[in-house]
DNA sequence: TTTTAATTTGCATATATGCGCATAATTATT
DNA sequence: AATAATTATGCGCATATATGCAAATTAAAA
């Protein structure tokens, strides 16, 4: 890749997020930090970037807005991401729901996979829409406040009309006696819809939702067929799980 | 292989993906890269291409030479969101397009508009996500790359399901003989639904849109009812625009 | 504070580039 | 047609640029 169309592609995540992280782009563009960094400069020499710890902002950044504090176990959900990844193939169809831990597989998914991704949450479209060879669809309906994800009949009636590879979720409760549980009932609705719309279902849960359980219920253990925690798949934690799912 | 015809070739892989590696022409053309590098040269005096370490740029694409455009209307762009702010009332119903003038608009919506909005780009669902007492609903669809809004089919007969008090959209191209303007299509299309949808239009332009045309034609410039700019309604600038549509 | 993460710096390596020259191909001249 | 002149091409080498790695430094976070 020329050095151009990097400083291309850092502009493009900076006027769509306003704000860019050195180690996201490190992963998207596929070059080391130090690269980023020395691009960072030169963009900054130019005027068009402003260069903040951990990352670059836009000139015309103001602090209060977009200032996501998702830190939080962000690494975790990076460990996550990197197996998730594992389960898509090239020319796959995806369904994939929001959430921080889905956010961070999409910003961590390759600059040259060429599949299909429906989606149901904004920021997941906008953390895919600069890959080149992605077919991106949202799936629309009401914007549901707390979750940040479609919901509703139209959701719901648009689900059943698609069938895909593969359904990427995350958990909010998670136990074997109770299954996958949430606390939404529209979500529980859309999740059951994804579901049914995909022939394999991947749960991407860190380990702190394990063995926790929701007010809902939205299915079974054995209903999910992959479940990817920052663990090693032979942790004791995990133990439990063994029999239903498979442990990535 | 004359070298006219290298020439002819160079300047087809770079009218075709914006960029060209020595290296690749090297082995396409079967010649070796010093010969690309010495073709590079003619091309460059002859102003075609740019050369960049490892191959050449088309000039459009080249970032030192675009340097400036975006950032610097921005605060263009919050003048016209404020006045825009104005044509939202208690409990209507707005139908809003994406493009960064409408994403300024979006950030500065007050707190306690009490309204529905039916969005069709990510960037805008976000920026809305946060207001209290809006409904968001986002009109699904395949997530066109250049400008980040849902378009195809499915997005058409969404809207033509749909009635609004007003569109809002953003200006590519305006000028008194030729109307509102675009390049893309697809966008056109979308548009061209929307305003079905709703009772009324406006539109949101940077002064440096008007008076310049696109190469598609969305609509006659009476068919819009508010134009919105960040010039004052009395400046001459304006002042052919007066008789078709209503200026704020 | 201590601890962690990000950045800078210097260095090593790989790749790209420009130049001189020899050779091959093309064109012009006899 | 043969030869000279011109132009195009490839190769080796010196230099410049780009990139990654690791240690040292600095900034943020706990």
């Amino acid at each position: 890749m020329l050095k151009e169309e990097r400083l291309k592609l850092i502009m493009r995540e900076v006027n769509l997020h306003n704000k860019v992280l050195s180690a996201d782009l490190s992963r998207l563009l596929d070059v080391s930090e130090d690269t980023i960094r020395r691009d960072f400069k030169e963009l900054i020499d130019a005027g068009k970037i402003l260069k903040v710890h951990g990352g670059a902002v836009s000139p015309s950044f103001h602090f209060p807005h977009n200032m996501q504090s998702d830190v939080y176990a962000r690494e975790s959900k990076q460990i996550i991401a990197e197996k998730a990844k594992k389960l898509l193939k090239k020319d796959c169809t995806v369904l994939i729901e929001g959430g921080t831990t889905i956010i961070e597989l999409a910003k961590a998914i390759s600059n040259d996979l060429h599949a299909t991704f429906f989606v149901l949450s904004p920021q997941v479209a906008i953390a895919l829409s600069d890959r080149e060879r992605l077919d991106v669809i949202s799936i629309g309906g009401k914007l549901s406040r707390n979750s940040n994800v479609h919901t509703g009949a139209s959701v719901i009636n648009q689900l059943s009309e698609i069938k895909t590879d593969l359904c990427i979720i995350g958990a909010n409760g998670l136990s074997v006696a109770e299954g996958l549980t949430d606390s939404d009932w529209e979500i529980v609705q859309v999740i059951k819809a994804m579901m049914r719309a995909a022939q394999k279902v991947a749960v991407l849960s860190i380990s702190e939702k394990l063995n926790t359980t929701q007010r809902l219920k939205v299915c079974e253990l054995h209903a999910v067929d992959y479940l990817i925690t920052e663990l090693p798949p032979d942790d004791p934690f995990l133990a439990p799980y063994k029999n239903s799912v498979e442990l990535l």
